[in-house]
DNA sequence: CTTGCCGGGTC
DNA sequence: GACCCGGCAAG
């Protein structure tokens, strides 16, 4: 439990939200990231992370500790977790008491959510919860707090500091959790922004102390690029978390696996993330969930299959009991699967027309290896398993399906080798990358093989032979059309 | 037979 | 590379 917060919170560094925002990557990124924390520990990762909590909590220092006990309103047992949530919320409160919010941190909403998600600094995003209105003033007023002594209030544990964790969540309460991560692990993403080294030398050793423990858990994944911070390290950047981009979160995520992490995630997470390609028809895309337990890659259509699959495969946990702690939350991610491009990575060797855009009348099941997630493609190459979605051709393939219509894109077609030649450029070139994986390569049809007659009217039967000026240059010579392409 | 287009040839 | 076309295969 404990591990899990604070890993939810350094996580969140980058952004966070949740499905239930609609926050999807947020929740993605989340869970990415409790699961490389989980690699990173080996196969006891609770336990690890467990010890890098207390060590937080005690590096806090006394004062953070008393803080904790102080903040609990209600004086309600809380359970370890509970405390440690306080603990981070009370060095994270830090900046917040600056902007003299008093407000509690109950719960993430849409709009916190959304701000994070919207790339906007994602620190503010608890004041706006707290003090509506206040969140512009933030950052100066945080400045203006850190370059004068700490106000006494600033140590005074607020009453609203608390943050309460069920000790017994029920399977439903997942949503509250997620949220309560968010929460947290959002209002610690204004760390960096906030975190000006050479302007806050009276804030409090123990103060100190806390942030750099918060922000040793949690920076990497709110900054940018591939630096790491050293807790030794003054020099903490002082530009504002970067906005929540794909960039911040794929660094994160290399960052933190750096080790020994699973290359296939690091490897997913560049697709997922990497790629600014603008995404294809919403419609066309089916959201599918992808465990992230190292060297799984199952991949399941529904969240409950995942979680059970979790629960019972890699938690060892009673396959007959429903009963869940959450805890299969932070090893699965959802992804999106593109149907388009798994209907392209279907049929290889018939080439879809342009404007044909249905889903395929198939959809492998879960776990397969049908390549076809658009931006998110897990690599799966390097391990054994199933769900090789990295097979797939994705984002680029948008591009190619969108201009190869016509003759200008010939080009991109015709520089495909023989056997690919109906594939478009960029899918083989995807296919270059992965090609070093398990499965089976893609469908080439064997020289000398026809490819099938398309469906499509070429040239010749639309405008016919009066009309043959119109007609394409490659129906011209009697090639294979390139305007009405299968 | 029509159509699509491969493979190969010519310029 | 542009262009042409014999000829094969699918429909």
């Amino acid at each position: 439990m404990e591990s899990k917060y604070i890993l939810e919170k350094s996580s969140v560094g980058t952004r966070i939200g949740g499905a239930d925002f609609n926050c999807r990557t947020g929740r993605s990124v989340l869970r990415d990231t409790r699961v490389s924390m989980v690699e990173k520990s080996g196969s006891m990762p609770v336990c690890t992370h467990r010890q890098v909590l207390y060590k937080f909590v005690t590096d806090g220092g006394s004062a953070v500790e008393a803080k904790t006990e102080r903040t609990s309103p209600k004086g309600n047992g809380l359970p370890p977790g509970g405390r440690i949530m306080n603990d981070m919320e009370k060095t994270d409160l830090r900046d917040q008491k600056d902007t003299g919010s008093t407000g509690i941190l109950k719960r993430a909403s849409p709009t916190h959510c959304q701000g994070i998600n919207g790339q906007l600094p994602g620190g503010f995003m608890h004041l706006d919860v707290r003090n509506p209105g206040k969140q512009a003033e933030l950052p100066s007023n945080f400045r203006a707090a850190q370059g004068q002594s700490v106000p006494q209030t600033e140590r005074q544990p607020h009453p609203s500091t608390h943050i309460p964790v069920p000790r017994n969540r029920k399977p439903s309460g997942h949503a509250d959790k997620e949220v309560m991560a968010a929460t947290v692990l959002s209002s610690l993403s204004t760390s960096p922004l906030v975190l000006y080294p050479s302007s806050a030398p009276t804030v409090p050793e123990p103060a100190s102390k806390a942030w750099k423990e918060v922000l040793s858990a949690s920076y990497s994944s709110s900054t940018s690029g591939n630096w790491s911070w050293d807790a030794s390290d003054q020099s903490v950047p002082s530009t504002p978390s970067p906005p929540l981009s794909n960039d911040a979160n794929k660094n994160f995520l290399l960052s933190s696996h750096g080790d020994d992490v699973n290359e296939d995630i690091t490897e997913s997470t560049h697709f997922m993330f990497e790629d600014p390609i603008p995404r294809k028809r919403k419609n066309s895309m089916k959201v599918m969930f992808k465990c992230l337990w190292k060297n799984c890659e199952k991949v399941l259509s529904t969240s409950s299959g995942i979680q059970r699959h979790i629960r019972t495969v890699h938690l060892g946990r009673n396959s007959d009991s429903d009963y869940s702690d959450g805890e299969e939350d932070f090893y699965y991610s959802e992804i999106e699967v593109n149907m388009d491009s798994l209907t392209e990575g279907l049929s290889s060797l018939t080439p879809t027309s342009p404007t044909t855009a249905g889903p395929p009348p198939i959809f492998p099941p879960p776990l397969t290896d049908v390549p076809h997630s658009e931006h998110i493609i897990v690599n799966g190459s390097q391990s054994h398993g199933p769900a090789l979605l990295s097979q797939s051709a994705p984002s680029t393939l948008c591009h190619i399906r969108t201009d190869h219509a016509y003759q200008g894109p010939v080009t991109h077609v015709r520089t495909v080798t023989i056997g690919e030649k109906r594939q478009p450029a960029a899918i083989t070139h995807a296919a270059a990358n992965k090609n070093h994986a398990s499965v089976t390569p893609a469908p080439k049809s064997t020289p000398g093989t026809r490819k099938p007659r398309g469906e499509a009217k070429k040239c010749r039967k639309v405008y016919g032979m009066e009309k043959r000026d119109m007609w394409c240059t490659a129906c011209r010579w009697k090639k294979a059309c390139q305007r009405f392409t299968d």
